[in-house]
DNA sequence: ATCCCATACCCAGATGGACTATGTAGACAG
DNA sequence: CTGTCTACATAGTCCATCTGGGTATGGGAT
């Protein structure tokens, strides 16, 4: 996958992600490498830094889960109402974007 | 338009456009702007580098076309074949990812 | 017992493509 | 003869993502 597709759509991702139940940062690229065949490999340098913008915007809340295989509780992250919000709205964006690309392609 | 999401698609979208016929720089941004009623807006400072980028990896040819209103001949630029070939590789990945995209959305 | 791997979190620095801003120059309108 | 449009071009900035590391625990393999 080229990775610059992923530019402004990492956010969509994650809320998508995150919508349906609270994951932490590990199982979030577990799901998302199972939802899409592979397809999506988030490493953890991404991922991390676009959870703590996420939760520092309001978008996502963070709260600590069960003990993990290192001993300290995990991280679990949820949407918040903004970022319901915020989820509806890059939506529209990316479809109105693929949109615009396919008028481009059949006029 | 978040300008985030023409990350690796700026290819894409102007071997698309230039796909039907030959234009120069300036033509391009006007095309661009009717084929998706204003919604794709480029500016020069993007448009340009991406341009010789392209020239440079064989997959667009610069022509010189008639006068412009400037006195100087504007460069017309036309898709190669290995810039076709370029092309249809390029839309495959990107309906695969907005194919991954949508199976997040819909599991 | 010791090593290695998977889990789980995190950060500093590099990358690179699009943006902002600016410069050149001729044509044409007012 | 000043302002605006066309048309090309580049320098420098921005910032989201990536690379590549660091820390720590527990379990399985040797």
């Amino acid at each position: 996958m080229n990775p610059d597709l992923l530019r402004g759509n990492l956010d969509l991702i994650l809320l998508t992600i995150l919508e349906d139940k609270p994951l932490y940062g590990f199982a979030i690229i577990q799901e998302a490498r199972e939802r899409t065949d592979g397809y999506f490999q988030f490493k953890e340098g991404s991922l991390y830094p676009a959870l703590h913008r996420l939760e520092q915007d309001g978008l996502l809340a963070a709260q600590p889960g069960e003990l993990g295989r290192n001993g300290k509780p995990r991280k679990y992250y949820s949407v918040t109402d903004a970022g319901r919000q915020a989820l509806t709205a890059k939506r529209a964006e990316f479809s109105s974007f693929t949109g615009a690309v396919g008028r481009l392609g059949s006029p």
